[in-house]
DNA sequence: CATGAATGAGTTTTCATTCAT
DNA sequence: CATGAATGAAAACTCATTCAT
C-alpha cells in the first residue's frame, strides 16, 4: 500500500466512524476523541485532515448522499425510458428510489435529519460537483411544470425540503407514521406539484 | 406579589433569557451560567425549575409556538368566516399569517428548525393540551379533501413538515430562496394538496 | 397533639429518614435535601433540630446504639446470674447477643461502620448517659482479667474495637466470611482475653 | 527521560499530592482541584490516570500499603530466623513493626481508617499481587495455631481487622488511649490467639 | 415554629486543541 | 506524516445555608 493510499484509508477510517457515531448520538453529543478511538488513529491525526467535528461532518454527508443520491436517480431515469415515465412519475420514482435505499441506512438518515440546512444547500448549490449531475436532472424533471429554470429550482428546493423533513422521523422512529403510511399522501402532493391547471381562485 | 408569582416570574425571566440566547447563538452554544446572568438569578435557581438546558427548550418551544400558532388560526378563522374562504385558503391564510409572525420572531424560527421534530410530535398530539385547539382546526381543515380523519392527519403532518423545513432556512438566511421568492410554489403546493382530481396515470 | 409532641414528631422523622438513607448511601452521599424529603419536613426545619448532617448522624447513632446495647447486656446479665457464668462467658453471651440483633439492623451496621470511631468514644466515655450502664457493665467484666480499672478500659476499647471492625463486613457483605463462620475463632479470641496465664516467654 | 517515565512520574506526583491532601483533610474534603494544583499538573490530566477521586485512593492504599506491609513482614521474618521466635513471637514483631512505621505515616493511616474494608479485602484476598507475599506469611503464621489452613485465614481477618481499628485512632489522635498504653494489652490479645489451650468450658 | 424559594461558591467533569517526540 | 500526552478554559451541576413569609 502506498503513503498515498495510506493516508486515504486513515481519513475513510475516521469519516466511517464518525458516521458511525453522528448518527447514533449526533454530532454534538460526539466527543472527537471517541471518533478517532473508533476509527484506531491517533488525536493528532484528526486534525491533519479536518479542521474540526463540522468539517468532517460536512464531508461526510457529502460523500455518503452522493452515493445514495446518484444511484436513485440513475434508477428512476432507466425507468422513464423504458416506460416513458411522466416527469411526475418520474420524480415519484425517485423518492421512491431514495426511501427505498434510505430504509436501510438510518444512520445516513440519522445524519440528515440533524443537517438538513447542509444538504438543502448542497443539492440547490449546482456549482457543486458530486452532486451536480442528479440535482441538475432533478431540476430538469421540475423544469417541465414551471415557467422558468429559476421556478423549478424553486419547486425542487420545496420538494427536497418536504422529503427530507417528512421521512426523518419516518424512517427512524416510525412514529407519527411509517414511510409505507405516508407514501400515498407524499406521492400525491408530489404528482400535484406537477400537475399545471391553476389553484388561484 | 405571592410567593406564586414570584415563582412564575423567575421561571419567565429564564424562558425569556434563553430565547433571547438560543435564538442568536444557539442551544449548544449558550451555557447556562449567560441565561441565568441575563435573567438575573442565581445558577441554582435554574435547576429549581429545569432538568437542563433541553428541559427548558422543551418548555420553551410549547410555550413560544402555541401564542404564534394559535394566533395564526384565530386570524385565519375569521377571514375564513368574512369571505367565505374554502379549506385550501383558509390553510394558506394560516400559513401567510403564521410566516409573518415566524419573519418577525427569528428567535423562534432558530429554535423550531432546531427541533423539528419535538415541534412536529407535538402538533400531531392531540391530546396535547396547549397546542390541541389550533391543531383540530387544521385536521378539520384537512378532513375536506381526505377520505379518513386519520388520512388528513397524515396531510396536516406532511403539511407541517413542508412547512418547517422550508420556512427555517428562507426565514433565518433568506438563502437559497426568501420567504416571498417561495411563496408562490409553496402556496401552489399547499393548493394542490386540497385539489380532488386523481393523480395515478 | 401537643406542641411539644408535634416537634418531638419532627425530630424522630428526620431522625428516621437520616437512619434510612445513611445506612444505605453514607453519609457523605445523602444531601440534607434527601433527608428532609424523606422526612416530609421543610428544609428550613432540619436546622431548627440539628447543627449540621454530623450532629444528626451523632445524635442518631447514640439513639439507636444504646437499645441494641443495653438490651444485649440485659440478656446477658440475666444468663450470667441464672447460670453463675465466668466474666468471659458473659462477655462471649453479650457478644452474641448483639451479633444477633444487628443482623437483623443492617442499616445500623452499616452506620457504625461508617462511624466507628465516634462510636467507640462514645461507648468509652463513661460520663455520657445512654451508654453509661451498660459501658460500665463491660468495664467490670474486663476488670476481672486486669490488674487495673484503666487496663480493664482498654482492653474493652481493644474488644469493641474488634467487634466493631469484624462484624461490619461480615453482616453487610457475609465477605470474606459471615459471622457464623467467624464465631468459633472469635469467640476464641474473646475467651482469651479473659486468660490470665502469661504469655510472654 | 522517556514518555513511559514521564507518564509514570506524573502519576507518582498525583498520588503524592494526593496523599499528602487525603492524610491531612480528608478525602472527601479534599478537591481535586487541590490535589492537581499540589501535584503541579492540569486538571485534565488528573483524568488521564484517575476516573475520580476514589479511584485514585483506591490505587494509593494499595501501593502504599504494600510498602509498609512488605518492609514490616521483612523484619519479623528476619528477627525470626536470627533469634528462632514463635509464631506468636514473630507476629507480635511483625505488629510492633508495622505500629512503628504507621506512627510516623499518619497520612497513611489515616487513609487506612477511612478505608479499613477495602484493606482488608485487599490482605485477605490472596490472589492479588502487591500484598500476596506479606499476607502468605502471616496465614502461615497462623497456621501454626489453627487446625486447617482455612481457620488460619478467618484468625488472620481477625487480627487485621483487629489491628486496623484499635490503631487508627490510637496513632491519629491518642484517643482515648495511645498506641504504647494500648500495646501490652494488644500484644496480649496477639500471643492469647496463638495459645492452644482450650477455651470452652 | 415551620416553611421552602433562593442563593452562589464550590466541585466535578469534559474536550478541542497543541506540540514535543 | 503520525502520535497521544498534556493542557486549562469552560461547562454542568450540587448543596449547605439563609431568610422572608
Amino acid at each position: 500500500m502506498s503513503v498515498e493510499e495510506k493516508k486515504l484509508a486513515k481519513k475513510l477510517r475516521l469519516l466511517d466512524a464518525a458516521y458511525e457515531l453522528f448518527g447514533s448520538k449526533g454530532v454534538n453529543l460526539t466527543a472527537i476523541d471517541e471518533v478517532v478511538r473508533l476509527a484506531g488513529v491517533a488525536k493528532g491525526t484528526f486534525y491533519l485532515y479536518f479542521k474540526d467535528k463540522y468539517d468532517l461532518l460536512d464531508q461526510m454527508i457529502l460523500i455518503k448522499s452522493e452515493r445514495i443520491f446518484a444511484a436513485a436517480m440513475e434508477t428512476a431515469q432507466q425507468k422513464r425510458e423504458a416506460f416513458s415515465l411522466s416527469a411526475a412519475d418520474t420524480t415519484v420514482s425517485f423518492t421512491e428510489e431514495l426511501l427505498r435505499s434510505l430504509s436501510v441506512d438510518r444512520a445516513l438518515v440519522s445524519l440528515l435529519q440533524r443537517n438538513l440546512p447542509s444538504f438543502q444547500a448542497l443539492v440547490l448549490a449546482g456549482e457543486n460537483g458530486v452532486l451536480k449531475a442528479p440535482a441538475e436532472r432533478l431540476v430538469e424533471l421540475f423544469e417541465t411544470c414551471a415557467e422558468t429554470r429559476e421556478d423549478a429550482k424553486k419547486m425542487l428546493y420545496i420538494y427536497i425540503s418536504l422529503l427530507g423533513s417528512v421521512c426523518c422521523d419516518s424512517i427512524l422512529t416510525g412514529a407519527p407514521y411509517s414511510v409505507e403510511a405516508l407514501k400515498p399522501q407524499l406521492f400525491s402532493v408530489i404528482r400535484h406539484m406537477f400537475s399545471k391547471e391553476p389553484t388561484e381562485p
